[in-house]
DNA sequence: TATATACGGTACTGTTGAGTTTCGGATATT
DNA sequence: AATATCCGAAACTCAACAGTACCGTATATA
């Protein structure tokens, strides 16, 4: 969090100012970050304004000044955000194939969050292209996790002998997500159940060896 | 071209405004448009001003807005127009084998002008998420022609009988711009010689059952 | 030569939005 | 109770920018 944070406790009592008064409610950070993400969504970073954000989110234009400093801290802390809601840890599953993992990842929440993060990604886009800590906060919370259960997956598939151990996991596992964001982004198809399962038996599975789907 | 045309030949004689006073120079036009270009891929669409633009191209602003009813009319045309200056068009490379065809590819100039046209996209990223024309035209101008070039290429390969004909082009041949976008925007990585040919080596010719390069 | 338009440049208008301040009311400490 | 800070809401300031108008100059037609 980048918020300013008024709430050091005062070692020196003769500073007066640190105790007294209303406490601020931290309950409702979560609230303007997910109403921040909402607007993000919809109209991009430019396209946001802060009193969009507030109204969204039933709060007054002060309460976002008091908690971030700008625009730009607020965006970066509702993005870094995005990450904790995301993916199941290791809870992946675990069907003995790796086309059977792959698949069971195909599941209509998973794919709906996707989108929408899409979708804020573009949002932020022309921001990320000129700062760096934004496209690396972007990356994490959108992308890493994807791609890293794809890797999951595979490193997994290789210890049980199914796949070749010199495999490109590393670019296989980013293959999905990065044609998922064309598909949404710019050809404006949905990435659907067939769009996935095409991905995993017309590229991903052919390219570690995987012949044919094990069922027809 | 969306620009106004004041030179529409009077067939009608009563129209005496259209023979008169100094001619538009046209000349300019690319001139324009290539300011645009370069003023979107550094700061984006809403970085963007029309002052930027007409100091860039040594033009007056009056002089734009002459040619184009809008900063969007400009950006759509800029956008249209770098589709012509593209790729070269069916001098495609033609080695005899689509690993030697699609290595070909690989020169530094369109890796150059490439990564350029990644960044005019990402400037525009916002605005295409939320206008279906302009997501039209940035297709069609940076992702078509490299995919086409790719599905040809792969059309060749099946012809003779190189690759299996059930291929899933469609999707291969989107598999390099995919990638390369989200190496660019988003890593931030170079799309260099090697990033390209580990994606040939790696990912397309074993997903059509092309198992090792020709040559170690 | 007279007229009409394009040119580059500059000044202007109107709107929009980031960030600040102020308000009445709520909630905490002392 | 007194005080200090929070809250939502609204008014405000200030800068940036799209779009327009006008300048003196250049270039075309008639």
């Amino acid at each position: 969090m980048t918020q300013l944070d008024t709430a050091a406790p005062p070692s020196d009592p003769s500073d007066v100012s640190a105790k007294l008064g209303r406490k601020r409610d931290h309950t409702r950070d979560p609230e303007i970050l997910a109403a921040a993400l909402e607007v993000l969504a919809e109209t991009g970073y430019d396209g946001m304004t802060i009193d969009m954000v507030a109204a969204r989110a039933r709060a007054g234009k002060a309460t976002l000044y008091r908690r971030w400093a700008s625009k730009g801290e607020l965006v970066i802390d509702a993005v870094a955000c995005m990450k904790k809601t995301d993916l199941d840890l290791a809870a992946l599953p675990d069907t003995g194939t790796l086309r059977g993992d792959l698949v069971a990842m195909i599941i209509p929440h998973s794919i709906d969050d996707g989108e929408r993060k899409l979708k804020i990604m573009a949002g932020l886009m022309s921001m990320i292209s000129r700062d760096p800590q934004l496209a690396d906060a972007a990356n994490a919370a959108i992308v890493e996790p994807r791609a890293e259960a794809n890797r999951m997956l595979m490193r997994r598939a290789v210890e049980r002998a199914e796949i070749p151990a010199d495999c490109d996991i590393e670019t296989l596992s980013l293959i999905a997500p990065s044609m998922a964001a064309y598909r949404v982004l710019i050809l404006r198809k949905p990435v659907d159940r067939t769009f996935l399962v095409s991905l995993i038996d017309g590229v991903i599975l052919p390219a570690v060896g995987l012949r044919s789907p094990p069922e027809a």
